[in-house]
DNA sequence: GGAGCGATGTCATTCGCTGACATCACCGTA
DNA sequence: TACGGTGATGTCAGCGAATGACATCGCTCC
C-alpha cells in the first residue's frame, strides 16, 4: 500500500540531515506495509540509510517512534488547561484543552488516520498509546492543581476529559462522514454530564 | 525483603503439582526482591523447579504473570452490571460493579499492595495494567449495550467507572488511615457528578 | 593542520520469546 | 502385565530487541 513516497532510500548515509526524521518516516512506512511485529529496526535503519545502533539513540524503543510527537501534545493541553479563565470551572478548562486537541488531529487527518491504523492493529503499540494518555491526563491534573483546583476533582476532571478524547478519537475516525472533531467532543462532554448525573 | 516464603524451592522437579501457582509466587517473590528487570524468566523458572520454556506455557510474557487474575475480575465486573436492576441508570449499574471489584481488593489487601509496589516501580508493568484496565472498560461497556444502553453513553460511562477506580486504588494504596474502599469508591461517583456537572 | 567534539558505526552480549522435537510420568486397556 | 496413548515438561536452536564499550568519521575552531 506504500502511500508514503520515500525519496531518501538510497545513497543516503551518514551525515545526511534529519536523521530522526527519516527514521521516523522509514518505520511508519515498514509499519504500514508489512506491520508492526513484521518489522524489524534494522530493516527500518537501513531504509533510512543508518543503523540499528543509531536509532535506538533516537528512540528508546522500536514502539517509542510513533509517539515522539506527544510531548509536543502533552505541553499543548497543558498551556490550554493553565491559560483557562480562572473563572471557568476545572471541567470546562479541561473541554477546552481536549478541544483544542482535536483540532489539532483534524489538522493532521491523514496521517492520524495512518497512525491509528497501525497502531489499532498491535496490542503493544495500544500499551505505549493507553501509558501516553494517562501521561496527559496526570499533566493535566497537575496543571488544574497549580490553579488552585483540589484533589480529586484535578484527577476526575483530566481522566474524564481522556475518556472523551479516547471515545471521540474513535468514533471521528471509523465514521466516514467525517463530523467535526471539536464539536464531537463538546458534545460527549455534554453526554458525560447527563450520564454522570445519573 | 523477602517477605514470602518459598517452601517449594529445592527437590520439586517435574511433575510436582500447581506449575503455574509455582511461577506465580516465584515470579512475584523475585519482582519484589531484585526488581522486575533485574529478574530473568530463567530465574524465576528454576526457582520454581521448572523451565524457562513451561514458564512461556504458562504465561504469555514475563509481565503476564502478575495480571492473570483480571479474567475473573472481568467477570465479576460483567456479572454485576449486568444484573444491576434495569431500572438503574447506567452509571448506577457501573458504580455497583466498581464497589464490588473494590471490595475484592480490600479482602486482599496486603498481596494487592505488594503487587501494585511492583507495578508502579515500572513503566512497562504499568503499560500492561492500563490496558487491563482498558479491557475492563470496555468488557462493561459492552455489557451495558446489551442491557440496552446505547452508545456513547454506554462508553463514557464505563470509562469514567475505571477512571474512578483508578483514582481510588492509588489513594486507597497511599493512605495509612486505610479507609473503606468501596466507600471511597461511592464518594467518588459523587465527586465526579459534581465535577462534570460544570 | 591538528585538537576537540558530536554523530555514527562496529562488535559483542544479554535476554525475551518461539518453533521443533524428544522425553517423561501416568492412565486405560488388551 | 505389558503396551500404547496423552498431556506436561525438557532440550535445543534461533531470531530479534536492546545495551555497553570502543572505534571512526566529518566538521569547526584555533
Amino acid at each position: 500500500m506504500s502511500l508514503t513516497v520515500i525519496k531518501y532510500d538510497r545513497g543516503m548515509g551518514r551525515w545526511e540531515p534529519d536523521a530522526r526524521g527519516r527514521l521516523e518516516r522509514a518505520a511508519l512506512e515498514l509499519y504500514i506495509e508489512r506491520g508492526f511485529e513484521q518489522t524489524t529496526v534494522d530493516e527500518i535503519a537501513k531504509l533510512a540509510g543508518l543503523t540499528e545502533r543509531t536509532f535506538f539513540r533516537y528512540f528508546a524503543d522500536k514502539r517509542e517512534v510513533l509517539f515522539w510527537g506527544a510531548g509536543a501534545l502533552q505541553e499543548l493541553l497543558v498551556t490550554t488547561v493553565t491559560d483557562a479563565a480562572d473563572a471557568d470551572a476545572p471541567i470546562t478548562a479541561i473541554s477546552a484543552a481536549i478541544q483544542t486537541a482535536g483540532a489539532l488531529f483534524q489538522e493532521r487527518r491523514e496521517s492520524a488516520l495512518l497512525r491509528q491504523t497501525v497502531i489499532t492493529a498491535n496490542p503493544e503499540l495500544q500499551e505505549r498509546e493507553l501509558i501516553k494518555l494517562a501521561s496527559l491526563a496526570s499533566a493535566m491534573a497537575r496543571a488544574l492543581r497549580q490553579r488552585g483546583v483540589e484533589e480529586p476533582g484535578a484527577s476526575l476532571s483530566a481522566e474524564a476529559g481522556i475518556a472523551v478524547l479516547k471515545i471521540a478519537f474513535e468514533r471521528w475516525i471509523n465514521e466516514n462522514g467525517r463530523p467535526d472533531l471539536p464539536q464531537l467532543i463538546r458534545e460527549l462532554f455534554d453526554q458525560l454530564k447527563t450520564a454522570t448525573a445519573g
